[in-house]
RNA sequence: GGGCCUGUAGCUCAAUUGGUUAGAGCAGAGCGCUCAUAACGCUUUGGUUGCGGGUUCAAGUCCUGCCGGGCCUACCA
């Protein structure tokens, strides 16, 4: 048994996420941690909110609220979206919980021991309106190199020249329209990774499994130019953690707080001092190698964007710290999803949104459908036709319509009743073979965490329950040789079951109710296909169930087409 | 500007890393079946692999030049 510790990406708490942001990390994750699980490994699966910045501010103040309270009622929100999608965390934790102000502080304070902090005076722009200091993009002006008046403070959209804030012509603030702004001199600690740079370079050059986009990506940081650049690890903000060395102040650093993406990644071990905390479980079994978790094998997952702070930052704060935390062993990289010819936009409130996707549908038509169009190889697009269109044809008709047909015949001609008479034969032990096959095949595609080629496996294993169903042909034996057809029918029931199973990771909640239907709670794995297939014993009672997935009609998609087309009020 | 990814059938994607005649699903066409959500199965049409050069016994794959799409470029996260 391996022990595998899974994160996702931990999602931003300003607003609700859309499909593009679930399908690059929390969705995948779960589909990974979902296999482990029913191969009978042990899995800590984590994840929480991203609470910190200026961005949480700025949404708190929008919505008139403090930020702290704000901060917990949208965790609230995530949570309950994230529950009803099926995302199976083991905890949903809060990057702004004390677990992560311990550890994060601790961290700063190892890194300063070991030399690898150094404290950098600097000029940034404060705006008194806002009485906040701004980072470079939320200061607007006008391009000095091509005029156009919504130039930011880092770069301009127009033409794309990189700037600095006091390049801007008549600069203002993005958040009040300010002019009333004033540079002023502020301290900020730098995290050295240039000085572990060739620490960084080797671990990466061992990775040779990671997918491309992660590597090379790394590399482009580690390389381009002067190499890894240090990075500013505080802020003047008022929500985030103070800055503190251990559990000693910081002279000179009061008021601060350290940058977002210093602690957030440090969430993924504090998560799990949280759930520790709640469920009474030892976490440095899965965070310290000196504790237990040198056999845990960690995988994470995350969209392109996210790369450079888990090939880079965190790795530089887990092995300049000194001690002895897990490194991640697997990343898994995802392009964007794009919506209908654009991009999917939390700013631009363009897309599908979670909410809004299970106001419609249920999550496993969606689970379905972005897990089978992960973008993988690159970008990949939502469209309604192509979602309806696949949907239908690979839930309604081919695994739907097959749970259908086996239980509504055996209840017409055998009763809900598994029946008990005649014996497996040559066609039986073909399509054994062909599953035996086909589960080794979906097992390590599942492993290599290769989505899409996963979902195709699974779906060929549902059809072959369909040309099964047709070759036997059990409603034409049934008239001359029942024994035959008694036989034919019970090793379809038990296709039911086996085809829960294997569907869980991707479609969990039909699978769960197809299991009720079959009244079994018998989810083993199939190591072996052809004991499975007795797993259902003759006389055992089942139900016929509902339809598994009514299929999307041309009316609901045209209708889902024209609300969504527009932007999210 | 620089770097990286990408372009394969009408659509969404494969192609064991340079090796036989480029394969699947969907859509289209034909046939079969009648248990089933008008579902299922079988057969089948469809490609100058974006374009032009080059290397090689052999190129979708490697090199080069164009054309198109995308991402990143370090103070959003």
């Amino acid at each position: 048994m391996t022990r595998h510790l899974i994160t996702s990406a931990i999602p931003y708490i300003n607003g609700i996420k859309h499909l593009g942001n679930l399908v690059g990390s929390q969705l995948p994750a779960d589909v990974f941690a979902r296999f482990q699980r029913g191969r009978g490994h042990e899995v800590l699966f984590l994840c929480a909110t991203d609470e910190h910045g200026t961005p949480a501010e700025l949404a708190a103040a929008k919505a008139g609220k403090p930020v702290a309270e704000y901060c917990a009622e949208m965790h609230e929100v995530q949570a309950d979206i994230a529950r009803r999608f099926g995302l199976s965390f083991d905890h949903f934790g809060r990057s702004s919980s004390p677990q992560n102000h311990r550890l994060t502080q601790h961290f700063a304070g190892r890194l300063y021991d070991a030399g690898l902090i150094r404290e950098v005076d600097e000029k940034q722009v404060y705006s008194h309106a806002d009485a906040r200091f701004l980072p470079d993009r939320y200061i607007e002006g006008t391009c000095p190199n091509c005029g156009y008046d919504r130039a930011r403070g880092d770069q301009c959209e127009n033409c794309t020249k990189q700037l600095d804030p006091t390049d801007l012509i008549e600069p203002r603030s993005a958040i009040s329209g300010s002019t009333d702004l004033e540079v002023r001199a502020t301290k900020h600690l730098y995290l050295r990774q240039s000085a572990l740079r060739d620490d960084l370079d080797k671990w990466i050059d061992s990775k040779s499994d990671w997918p491309i986009l992660t590597t090379s990506i790394a590399k482009k940081w580690l390389h381009d130019g002067d190499g890894l650049q240090d990075r500013g690890i505080t802020r003047d903000l008022d929500w985030g953690i103070p800055v503190k060395k251990g559990t000693e102040d910081w002279p000179g650093m009061e008021g601060k707080v350290f940058y977002v993406w210093f602690d957030a990644p440090i969430e993924y071990i504090a998560c799990a001092g949280e759930w520790a905390e709640a469920t009474g479980g030892d976490w440095e079994r899965w965070w310290r190698t000196d504790k237990g978790a040198a056999d845990v094998r960690y995988t994470q997952f995350m969209g392109k964007d996210n790369v450079p702070f888990h090939t880079l930052s965190f790795p530089a704060t887990i092995l300049g710290s000194g001690e002895p935390w897990k490194m991640v062993d697997h990343l898994k990289s995802f392009n964007f999803l794009n919506y209908d010819g654009g991009q999917f936009s939390t700013s631009q409130g363009r897309g599908v949104f979670m909410d809004q996707a299970l106001d419609i549908l249920p999550a496993d038509y969606w689970r379905w459908w972005l897990l089978s169009h992960a973008p993988e190889s690159g970008d990949s697009e939502f469209t309604w036709e192509n979602f309806q269109q696949s949907v239908n044809k690979d839930l309604a008709d081919v695994l739907g319509n097959f749970v259908s047909r086996i239980t509504k015949f055996c209840r017409a001609k055998f009763g809900e009743t598994v029946p008990g008479a005649g014996t497996f034969g040559a066609a039986e032990t073909a399509l054994v073979e062909t599953l035996r096959t086909r589960i080794r095949a979906y097992e390590q595609h599942m492993e290599a965490m290769e989505l899409r080629k996963s979902a195709a496996e699974l779906r060929a294993i549902w059809v072959a329950g369909n040309e099964y169903l047709q070759s036997a042909a059990p409603w034409s034996t049934f008239k001359t040789d029942p024994d035959s057809a008694a036989a034919q029918v019970r090793l379809g029931l038990n296709l039911v079951r086996l085809y829960a199973v294997l569907s869980m990771p991707f479609i969990p909640h039909a699978a769960a109710d197809m299991l009720a239907a079959m009244r079994t709670d018998d989810t083993a794995w199939p190591d072996d296909p052809g004991a499975a297939l007795n797993a259902l014993p003759a006389g055992h009672a089942f139900t016929v169930p509902d339809v598994l997935f009514a299929k999307i009609t041309d009316d609901q998609r045209e209708e889902w087409q024209s609300r969504f087309s527009g932007l999210r009020t």
